[in-house]
DNA sequence: TAGATTGTTAATCGATTAACAATC
DNA sequence: TAGATTGTTAATCGATTAACAATC
């Protein structure tokens, strides 16, 4: 009853991509163990292994006492809550260096996103092949998305023009963008949007470095 | 006394970078007005209000009863307590597209980020000429990271040689990595290092379009 | 069985929000 | 001044952790 529209929040959502992450690597790596304790993950993470054991529950996954997790249903479980089970067809827009960088980017298909077209506005871009694909103009986005079942808009534009295309690529019928433009968009209520915020990354280092000074400058 | 080593938790430097974000963008669109109000920003970002004044409290900033804050001062107290008013000198191993859409962005400078160098391993691409730099081999790091007071090392290496290259850029006196090859890397203490997990963006992306989906079924 | 590990309830902690006095 | 907005204390909420019984 209560069940029916509960949104795992980013947190959780963030620790499971952690958990999926981790305990995938160490079943590639393992040496035929296929079984995985909430402790471990927990030290890989550094978090409270009771943390780890309510989210595995959360998202219906048992483990066995005395044994730990089963690798496989832990994946498999987390495969599924988050969707990488089903493939999501996208789009990139923008065929600069990021927008090169993303369409030939291999390891997207492990989700399940699979990307089938690249797109831009510069007719001297049009038709430069790029990787196994072809940069088509934009004018054709909405019969691709028709035609392929496009969902996802990958964007790759410069920021100045980034609203737009957005507007342009809902128009066309997308259905969420991802966006690595560095500025901030509006879209309709059904359109989801994730912004990619290169930058908080470059605070982190900027402020952990910064620290460090400090605190080397304080000793001397 | 207790401000000694308070560190920021990661949720406030996210934050904080959205204020400077959003107030910076309103500075630049804004007609005239230099003071933005706790409510304004609030309202971006979806947010209580109550928690942006905190939040611009535990960094100094002061607010003006009736008025609200001076942008300025706002931008140059994050610009302080985020470490963008320092120059931060980075280098970028691994010469691929990702490598090279990093190399190329411009909009680091605006955080004080300056790539100085690029680095492959490939002695095909050793001497090609990339934006404003020349691939350097990788045996150079050492000389560079000295000469040039680098500090930072943007990895963008396939990840099954990751580990490695991080190896060799410690010892080559890197103190901070950010890594964009999706795997974990191991370093000592006093690295620090930032890794940048594309795939929590697609969980997010895939993980709301099965669940708009879901919603869809039931209504039907 | 004994013991390791899970699963779950209760306690704690910290972060967010509400309320409202202080200010210009 | 009146009124809008800040600043701060108290209340709430949710997430994390501790404790421990259940399980194989």
């Amino acid at each position: 009853v209560k069940s029916k529209n509960k949104h795992l929040s980013h947190a959780l959502l963030e620790r499971l991509m952690h958990y999926y992450y981790f305990v995938g690597e160490q079943i590639l790596a393992g040496g035929g163990r296929d079984t995985v304790t909430s402790t471990e993950i927990a030290q890989l993470i550094h978090m409270d292994d009771t943390l780890v054991r309510k989210d595995l529950a959360s998202i219906g996954v048992r483990g066995y006492p005395r044994v730990g997790f089963k690798a496989t249903e832990v994946l498999e479980a987390i495969r599924r809550v988050l969707g990488f089970d089903r493939t999501y067809r996208a789009v990139v827009i923008g065929a600069g260096r990021l927008g090169s960088a993303m369409a030939s980017y291999r390891g997207f298909t492990k989700y399940g996103l699979e990307i089938c077209s690249i797109f831009d506005k510069d007719p001297a871009k049009v038709g430069v092949r790029m990787g196994h694909l072809v940069i088509q103009p934009l004018e054709d986005l909405a019969i691709v998305v028709e035609g392929k079942k496009v969902q996802i808009a990958i964007l790759t534009v410069p920021p100045e023009v980034a609203q737009k295309v957005v507007d342009f690529a809902v128009s066309s019928g997308i259905q969420a963008i991802w966006n690595f433009a560095s500025t901030s968009l509006k879209a309709p209520e059904h359109v989801f949007i994730r912004h990619e915020h290169i930058s908080i990354g470059l605070a982190e280092l900027s402020y952990h470095l910064k620290s460090e000074q400090r605190e080397d400058r304080q000793q001397a």
